[in-house]
DNA sequence: GTGAAGATTAACT
DNA sequence: GTTAATCTTCACA
């Protein structure tokens, strides 16, 4: 059951802790990939120093996050990686999802050929690594959450207790924007970025 | 047009 | 724990 447009245009928090446990697909010329989503952060545009559409900051990068939600935000980091976000919230309310890890279901063979590696924990425990894994480039980039190529169906559901909620990593430079505890994982699950 | 920095990863010591 | 790889995006001139 793909997740609805209904979903997304809400708060971005909301949004990141409940796409725990769903399953993110992308069917490609190669083939289905299908991977369970175990790691996200929110990224608030308005408040949060950590976004690059912090301040309500619109440029030729972040203008995807100012439509409404369900839409695919993908850029380059550091030259070399792919980092893929599902923008959250309604018009002109800049949130974004970044998808930090996925635990593998199907496609898994197609994953192994795209990473070069047969290491299945080491596939999706990354946000570089599962845009490799998943085929996603930047040509998703504004891709519709509601079509039929990328999208997220209805996965397991996730019991409170099972959601941890941390820092977040890799934005030292952020300020007081690093201690919000907007990274949500699921616990003991052994696909989580390390 | 030019320059600095980065929502990462893999390979080091 | 530290560092190189590597290039788009953004700010400023």
């Amino acid at each position: 059951m793909k997740l609805k447009r209904d979903f997304y245009n809400r708060d971005g928090l909301i949004v990141a802790e409940e796409l725990l446990g769903k399953t993110l697909v992308h069917i490609t010329e190669d083939g289905i990939t299908k991977g369970k989503i175990v790691e996200v952060e929110a990224y608030m545009g308005a408040v949060d120093k950590a976004a690059h559409s912090y301040g309500n900051l619109c440029s030729e990068r972040t203008k995807i996050q100012y439509g409404e939600g369900g839409y695919a935000y993908v850029y380059l980091i550091y030259g070399m990686h792919i980092c893929m976000n599902i923008v959250a919230n309604r018009e002109a309310i800049p949130e974004a999802i970044l998808i930090r890890a996925l635990e593998p279901l199907e496609g898994i063979e197609l994953m192994k050929k795209r990473r070069k590696t047969d290491n299945v924990k080491l596939l999706c425990n990354g946000p570089g690594k599962l845009s490799q894994a998943m085929g996603i480039t930047k040509d998703n980039y504004g891709d519709d959450l509601c079509g039929e190529a990328l999208y997220v169906e209805e996965g397991i559901a996730v019991k409170k207790k099972q959601i941890l909620k941390t820092k977040r990593i890799n934005i030292d430079y952020a300020e007081e924007a690093r201690d919000y505890l907007w990274r949500f994982t699921i616990k003991d699950n052994p696909y989580v970025s390390k």
